[in-house]
DNA sequence: GACCACAATATGGTCAGACCATACCTAATC
DNA sequence: GATTAGGTATGGTCTGACCATATTGTGGTC
């Protein structure tokens, strides 16, 4: 055996080595959010790597949303555990959506699955409902397209909030705003949106009364007068 | 305006400076999946910055799953765009898990969601079922609970596969490989497997003859079955 | 003793420059 | 023409310094 095949003495990159040893302390310790990790330059003395690393992996750690770093002295300062997948989410969407190899209609597809799923559980749910009124009102108001979507999204949201489930509450959240931008496209081509706030009583009405059903086929119905097959 | 009151002249740090230069280059230039990006030193030069600002802005590219690096030289060599949602959102679940902020029941309910819109979708597709097949005589041999989640993870990924949407498909592998450790303990603790392999015929069963509504509760009482109510 | 100004200190953020590892490219060699 | 040795551009890592920020300690003042 010592000859050719080498295995590669080294595969893992430095960064990639002190984000493993950071999850297994999490895991290991019982870490959770709120907790505080040793400042970068003690962690790089105790796994023996350069401040460099321990940097690199705090950048993926927070940009994975489980790291919050501060600057400064005392007990909020200093790299703090946390729990924010929402905008982890919103990134990668965003970005894949960017490049293009995610389809709008895939995305649209996905908010349809997410939203009848929350339409209905909110409507077994029946709560929160003053909330969704609350966002209708603001709708009623916008001015601009911008406006109307802004508030279109609390509404939608809100839903999933309802139905009690935080993760698929931040994939709504982080679907909504990865899109947003199409969001506007799709109000401002279609200019009246009166159908729309129609669609969204219709909504209301049926998380109120605690219809599942109706729930989830008024949100079918919002979603393809928003969204026409077309684009 | 020599005085007071300055507005800080510096609100965010330069990593992210160029995060924002790249995305913006990204959507300017059109760049898409394959596509290089100048070398780390290149860029620090161009955008005015250290090399180490670029490279952790790198990490959180690469993070997000929109960049590969590779040393050497040559076409293959640099930061090159690519689009690999998968690891990210992996990644995100599966840390936010380890800080249990996220409970199990949220991702079994979410998995229960969308395992029940893409046996659906297949169903309706009804194309590609020698996969499934195939997935499921790997089971049948499977020694080990490891093994066995396995290929389960391939089956049920099979079907997302199969219902044509790759954000969602990738949601499942996401949540199939964050939450593998659970799904490793759920058949140790039930031991007797042959009732879940029951489930994956009629499974495949209702996607083949193409009857989603079958192929949705066959679903939901396979989770059920996995999952029993208590954990 | 209470209060305030200022220094000390601990933390993340940034920079510069060096060196190593990798992989392609090129030119000399056979 | 094939092989081989060096050149070179790339990412990966390290070191050490300095800056920005925010708390904590310290001393003086009233």
């Amino acid at each position: 055996m010592t000859d050719t095949h080498w295995r590669p003495v080294k595969r893992t990159r430095t960064f990639e080595d002190v984000l493993a040893q950071i999850e297994h302390r999490i895991a290991e310790d019982g870490l959770t959010a709120g907790d505080r990790l040793p400042a970068e330059r003690r962690l790089a003395e105790q796994l023996g790597v350069s401040r460099s690393s321990v940097r690199e992996a705090m950048r993926v750690l927070e940009t994975l949303g489980v790291v919050s770093s501060q600057a400064g002295r005392g007990p909020d300062a200093g790299a703090v555990l946390t729990s924010r997948p929402d905008s982890a989410l919103t990134d990668v969407l965003r970005l894949n959506l960017g490049l293009a190899t995610l389809e709008l209609r895939e995305v649209i597809d996905t908010r349809l699955m997410i939203e009848r799923w929350a339409a209905a559980q909110a409507a077994r749910a029946r709560a929160g409902t003053s909330a969704l009124a609350e966002a209708l009102k603001g709708m009623d108001e916008a001015g601009s397209a911008e406006e109307f979507v802004e508030h279109d999204t609390a509404f939608h949201c809100a839903i999933a909030e309802i139905a009690g489930n935080r993760l698929i509450a931040a994939f709504m959240r982080s679907l909504r705003e990865s899109m947003s931008r199409y969001a506007v496209e799709a109000v401002e081509r279609l200019g009246d949106t009166s159908g729309l706030q129609a669609d969204h009583r219709r909504i209301l009405r049926a998380v109120q009364e605690g219809d599942p059903e109706e729930a989830a086929q008024a949100v079918t119905d919002h979603l393809a007068h928003a969204y026409p097959a077309g684009g």
